[in-house]
DNA sequence: AACGGGATGATCAAATACGATCATAAAAGC
DNA sequence: GCTTTTATGATCGTATTTGATCATCCCGTT
């Protein structure tokens, strides 16, 4: 079908940088044919560039195709995830939205439930999602957008975070090291985070089990500041022990099961 | 139960991402047909976005209907105000953009040549359409997000402008009545369009000329408090008169050529 | 400059998907 | 209980997508 096979080339390009007709042809099990229609169809849209023989991502989709390409990996386990936590959401509440890709899932799944809360967020794409869904109230924290994740940080935004109290904060992470630390890859977001975990009643973690043991520069809080950790059941029996051990309330999504 | 399958094939769609006609039929144990007039009305209402052959939820739930409507309305006229405007931006300024379709105008044209600027906005389209271009570093106001135009206003925001000044301010409205003020449809958006003009070196007024004379409820400064007007040549001689009158620069855009 | 191999887009046939229409069933209102 | 309205599924004509084939073009080598 058209449109995954679209998706597919994308991220097949993002990830390989150029491909042929052929490598393209493989990777999604249509015909040189086909694909050659979709690279024109691509290129039309200024998506791609195309070369003889084959194609690699137009410069200018750069930054809006990485931001893509993330929220789509361990997809699966994200919108799992973000089942999860939707159950944990309570109507009337105020709730902090961060702007990762796993609570961006979440903010998914609410569109198709939605229930009357007040959120706050600092993700452009969360705010994007919610803010048509009945019976919400959407606020922008503001500050400083970031490209590479749609994010307000910055100094003002955490003043301004230090203005408000949240019954509950959904938060991702780039990384949890064997430090028990959580990680990410700026140090304005590393900060903001932290800002933020120190004004809510409770802080939900929501990472798959890719981001335990894996790592990224700027540490941002022990994992022990968070109350409840939602991860899928692939992490490994180190980790579980680790998470018991340290009383932090997890759920352990089971993944390739429909719902 | 009609509502009930409605639901199971949101629920389908937001844990595989995207199903074929025949799977959605299979999973609600309704007919092919029955689901392709369910996705017909989904995809009305914004919820759902039909491919050829199957279905996925919908991406954000793009900018308000009516809020798309009023970007095209007057579109030739707000190009060329926009394009008029450009000129007047000053390379490592500090420029505020409003939320207005007309504004949106402007970051448009900006995003085809770039200048080095620091760019403050409570537009959501507005900060969208930046985010990924080079050059500029892009602030968001923050505050509570109106879907009826994807703004950012309240008390919060208010407050926040409190704490900036801007070399220039590019300011939308959506009426000029015959007392020589501006109006707008929503009083907080009144409020905190005073609050900007509080806090520049230069206002600059982007409004066609549809906007002189027609009216809108809320009240939000008198035109004399704006240094520059750029309308288009459509305006008739009365308003033409008054601006005069007012010392106000005025420029009048020509219509109806390619620039 | 010529040639061979590979790549391209146009055309056509086949397969799949779509929406309109109609008959039937179910639900709602009186 | 009856009538009207709404929803559902089958059928059929139309539309879209896919892959094969073919003529033409492009690129690298001699």
């Amino acid at each position: 079908m058209q449109s995954d096979r679209i998706n597919k080339i994308q991220h097949h390009l993002y990830s390989a940088g150029f491909a042929n007709v052929q490598e393209l042809a493989e990777a999604t099990g249509a015909s040189i044919v086909t694909i050659r229609r979709d690279l024109q169809r691509l290129e039309e849209n200024g998506i791609v560039t195309r070369t003889h023989g084959g194609a690699r991502l137009a410069e200018a989709a750069g930054p809006e195709l990485a931001f893509q390409s993330r929220v789509q990996e361990h997809l699966d386990a994200k919108r799992a995830i973000g089942e999860v936590a939707y159950g944990l959401l309570q109507p009337h509440t105020t709730v902090f939205f961060d702007a990762g890709t796993t609570v961006l899932q979440l903010a998914r799944r609410l569109r198709v439930e939605p229930l009357p809360l007040t959120i706050f967020t600092n993700g452009l794409a969360v705010a994007q999602d919610l803010v048509n869904v009945e019976g919400l109230s959407v606020n922008l924290l503001g500050g400083q957008l970031r490209n590479e994740n749609l994010s307000m940080v910055g100094p003002y935004a955490e003043r301004l975070l230090g203005e408000f109290w949240f019954d509950q904060l959904y938060l991702g992470t780039s990384a949890v090291r064997g430090d028990a630390q959580m990680y990410t890859l700026n140090p304005a977001e590393a900060s903001l985070n932290r800002a933020m975990i120190a004004r809510t009643s409770q802080a939900v973690l929501l990472a798959d089990a890719s981001k335990f043991g894996s790592s990224a520069p700027y540490a941002v809080a022990p994992i022990s500041d968070i109350h409840t950790v939602i991860t899928d059941s692939a992490l490994d029996g180190a980790w579980k022990t680790r998470l018991a051990d340290l009383n932090i309330d997890t759920t352990f999504v089971p993944l390739g099961r429909k719902l």
